[in-house]
DNA sequence: ACGGGTACTTACCAAAAGGTGCATACTTGA
DNA sequence: TCAAGTATGCACCTTTTGGTAAGTACCCGT
């Protein structure tokens, strides 16, 4: 009787449904500068060199409504409003890390693969 | 006199380059499937359910001039390919493997968080 | 000679992701 | 009152990504 599926495949592994909260072409941006602290919209703006105030801001609502980031609004005279990782934010950065560092260690290598691609195009 | 980037900051950390080599949406199960072993191009195929030829090719091609995977063709009679993760492709599946723990953990938050975004839509 | 299998390649399209720029509501300072 | 700043929202458009379906070149069994 049973379904060929009864429960959601969703994910095919835990990296698969990782990837659905950290790509998007900022959010790993994001989460990088804010492991550093609570930032101001502003502040992360202009952080995030050449990111959009659209995107921004999309980004980071995704990332809330993920539970990865903090929106706090200080509900202050002058508007003032920031954003923090959670604890659940602070877990991902710490997977990350040695995604991180294997980024780190081949990045060369990454970039000339990246411009092969883009120069043969 | 130096201009303000002299050198290329195409990536804001490791992360972000590592994401170059493994977004994709088929590129996590590919190396998940691989790293269990070389795998022939139809048995691939049938394992990621649901890929099209075209999106497999692609990803495979990508992911091989990224020097994750090794295409093998064996020259035989019935043409005869198979595909495996090189050294350089384990060593990446090795630096996955805290994502992929973050990922199973916390599963049913993100698909839970997934679900909540498709339906306020 | 025909149908079926393997490993792709190609053209065409739809959907998703991202970018640009203007608009808002509120503030402070000149 | 007017410009400027903060934190968004919204409409429109382009780029990128992914999907569908067909075709190719080769081989095999019947």
């Amino acid at each position: 009787m049973a379904k060929e599926n009864s429960e959601t495949p969703r994910f095919i592994c835990g990296l698969h449904a990782t990837l659905h909260v950290i790509s998007g072409k900022w959010k790993p941006l994001i989460v990088f500068f804010l492991n550093k602290g609570p930032t101001r919209y502003g502040e992360l703006k202009r952080s995030v060199r050449g990111v959009s105030d659209k995107m921004l801001i999309q980004q980071l609502k995704e990332l809330e409504s993920d539970g990865i980031v903090r929106r706090t609004d200080h509900g202050e005279i002058p508007l003032r409003v920031d954003y923090s990782l959670t604890p659940f934010g602070t877990s991902l950065v710490r997977a990350m890390e040695p995604l991180c560092g294997w980024g780190e260690t081949y990045e060369e290598d990454i970039a000339a693969a990246m411009d092969r691609r883009k120069t043969s195009r």
